[in-house]
DNA sequence: GTTTGATTCAAACGATTGTTAGAGCTGGCG
DNA sequence: CGCCAGCTCTAACAATCGTTTGAATCAAAC
């Protein structure tokens, strides 16, 4: 009911277009005639361009991260496998909840997000490098941590890299399942989050169980 | 010792550039420049700058594409699931060994690949969409086939949204296998494709192994 | 009612974008 | 040689980019 604040509204036109098109090929133009606010908006509220991605990448991977966290910190001890990737993997995609208006995109804000956050973290212009590994370095080590604590046997390079796959397989599912659709003839309609973490849980999990490689 | 062909320059340069920056952010001017030639001669020989980018995508996935129906056709009989997995994995990543020169910007053609092909899946103009998903509709269809007959028991859909998080996760790792250099503090230094390739396949079997999701 | 600070607005800035036109160059063939 | 086709070059095109300016508008405080 409180009346539509302009810097959200940028931020919600933002995350949309750079979700569908990219960073780069987002124009300020484009971008305020969307949110219905004037072009020099998004300079005065955030400062330019880049300031704005950062700030939409921060308003949606904090809470994310916190409550990834959070659930850590829950865990049984000692954690079962399953419980740590799902700690991981569900915040992420029930963020839907926290705003729940869907946006005139048609898609979810969990969707919104996997898409922009995989565009722009892919697209990774120079000024958003030390940025995201500064948001990832400390929750990564924790994740490794406990993963190894729930999967012994597995050494501290190949936690890594597996997170890394899961993470992979995560941002490009949720980028690409319109693109799914197309390919699979129909046999993968599912655009329910909920069912995608599923799959995705069972997936990373037995991938974490894997024996280790040995070379 | 043939002549540098313009043709082959161009390609290059674009696709270097375009797994650095991306296929927006990616000026013909910087990438001319880089590559030596005249500004004109992208639209003279290509036409355009989407045409490049197809050309770019096409020179690298049509061989791809075909050693891996090769290396499919050749597979035992049942299928072993890892030698499927394996079938798909790897002509993407010893793509290294056709133009064996390593480029200017210091990467293997097959990371550089990947991360050209990445962004420009990911980022989707328009342009590209039907492009992408033909060329990928009859391998998908192929590959799911033989998986389901490597692990018995797993539906179709399964098999798909499995096949599509391991491409997430070999195209995620191989655009951002530096970056889990910084995060995890050292502990993951390889940027040998062939060692990746490894922890990958074991990483995708046991996800492919996996027992069905139960909603 | 006036003032003040915050916000929005139309208009323009210089720079850069993809693309094109047309002249200039080059090498082979008659 | 003269010619022509293939290619490269300079120069410019119109369009769009992110950003800035300075005036207009608004709401609350005095």
């Amino acid at each position: 009911m409180a009346p539509p604040d302009t810097k959200d509204t940028i931020l919600d036109a933002a995350e949309s277009l750079f979700a569908e098109q990219g960073f780069a090929a987002t124009s300020l133009r484009q971008l305020t005639t969307r949110a219905g606010v004037n072009l020099a908006a998004v300079n005065y509220h955030f400062g330019g361009k880049e300031e704005l991605a950062r700030a939409v990448l921060l308003r949606r991977i904090q809470p994310i991260n916190d409550e990834r966290l959070r659930r850590l910190d829950a865990l049984e001890r000692p954690a079962r496998l399953e419980a740590v990737v799902r700690a991981f993997l569900e915040p992420a995609l029930q963020c839907a909840d926290e705003g729940d208006r869907t946006c005139a995109d048609g898609h979810a804000p969990a969707t919104r997000l996997c898409r922009v956050f995989g565009r722009i973290s892919i697209e990774q212009p120079p000024f958003i490098r030390g940025f995201l590994t500064e948001q990832f370095r400390e929750l990564g080590r924790r994740f490794v941590a406990m993963l190894r604590e729930a999967a012994p046997g597995i050494d501290a390079e190949t936690a890594w890299w597996r997170m890394h796959f899961t993470i992979g397989a995560m941002a490009h599912t949720l980028q690409n399942a319109h693109l799914l659709d197309e390919v699979s003839d129909g046999a993968c309609t599912a655009r329910d989050p909920a069912a995608i973490v599923e799959h995705l849980v069972a997936f990373a999990t037995a991938g974490f169980a894997a024996p280790e490689v040995t070379r």
